[in-house]
DNA sequence: TGTACATCAGTGAACGCGCGTTCACTGATGTAC
DNA sequence: TGTACATCAGTGAACGCGCGTTCACTGATGTAC
């Protein structure tokens, strides 16, 4: 149990990330130590610097991760609806408000996963970028990569955040369910048909 | 230095529940410390347990703090305005979109500002009961009382909590411009003529 | 292809530190007479 | 109003614990010949 092949550490190193853009977007960053990312991943936690230079860099590693996951899963909506992007952006709202998206955080959307943490973050953060980046990116396709629809993931990311933090409550479905319907409506109100 | 008069008593309490209100909603709740909360009131931190039953109490005390200030601020606009609500909330708007709240989480809105960490308070802590009770009041002052704007305050956390996450960049102003466009434009369509 | 040895991913103990909480103590306040 | 004493808010040291990070060590892997 002492040296592994090359590319058995890089695989190492990659479920390393892989755990730590679930467990940060699910606990936030200051709820998972280095020793529970390790034990995530099969490992002690002793050889995490041997990965990593710092808890920081995994954060900005796993930032990007988590917003590379959604960026394939928003190009594998499209794909789905053969290029019929109002439909794609239709079947992501019907995931993004949906009880399952706001009781799963770990799977879901990092722009509200991670924003709280992200806004306490140093402004020199390296994990900054990143989150940026995927912000700009997920506004784009929002507004089929024309342009930005900020108002969009805006209103989604704070109904999602509202509903967690309400959840248990009856409040926490209405939230939900307006934010759907007026979602809905201004897609109509720019000629898109709503489901 | 020992015992107070019981007035400087309930002082020191009221001076501990509001520091806590302006750090947690500045730092995270996981980012203040006992001491720090003692410390910010002018006390040393052996004394917190004679106060407060434990720091999950505290949070639901300074939760509740948070939204009463809120609450205060909402009436005083009302007043201002002298009964001329959508004026009242054109105001908030301002303040709420304006670079000054999202560089000043400390004394700005508490359902955007607790709203992360809320959503990993456990299911059963204390200060859910006021963290939504402040959410859905904050929602019906929007709505002028009659009923509640639940997107309109989905849309501005979120704005708030994405321009903060995403501070230092142009996309963050660009993200408040935007909403604070989108929620003039939806009262404008509800026959209030935006400011 | 086989041998000798340097490399280095992973282990587990240890580092200093700060956390939430407890506790013996202090001494002015509050109260009983 | 004055005296005697119990109360208890606040102090500061201490508790066990987990944090991020470091380090000596291991031994199979990778490489040089």
């Amino acid at each position: 149990m002492a040296r592994v092949t090359q590319a058995q550490a890089q695989q190492n190193r990659e479920r390393v990330i892989a755990e730590a853009a679930r467990l940060f977007r699910e606990r936030g960053v200051q709820g998972v130590s280095v020793t529970d990312l390790m034990a995530a991943a099969g490992l002690t936690h002793g050889g995490f610097y041997k990965q990593f230079t710092s808890k920081e860099a995994l954060i900005a590693e796993a930032t990007g991760r988590a917003f590379g996951e959604l960026g394939e899963r928003l190009a594998a909506l499209d794909e789905q609806h053969s290029g019929d992007h109002p439909a794609a952006r239709r079947e992501l709202l019907d995931y993004y408000f949906s009880p399952e998206h706001r009781d799963h955080a770990g799977q879901g959307c990092p722009a509200t996963a991670l924003g709280g943490d992200m806004a306490r973050e140093s402004p020199d953060s390296p994990a900054r970028e990143p989150y940026a980046d995927g912000v700009r990116d997920f506004a784009r396709w929002m507004a089929d990569g024309d342009d930005e629809d900020l108002v969009a993931i805006a209103t989604m990311a704070g109904a999602l955040m509202l509903s967690r933090a309400t959840a248990g409550t009856e409040l926490s479905d209405r939230i939900l369910t307006a934010a759907r319907r007026s979602l809905d409506d201004r897609a109509a109100d720019r000629g898109q048909a709503p489901s």
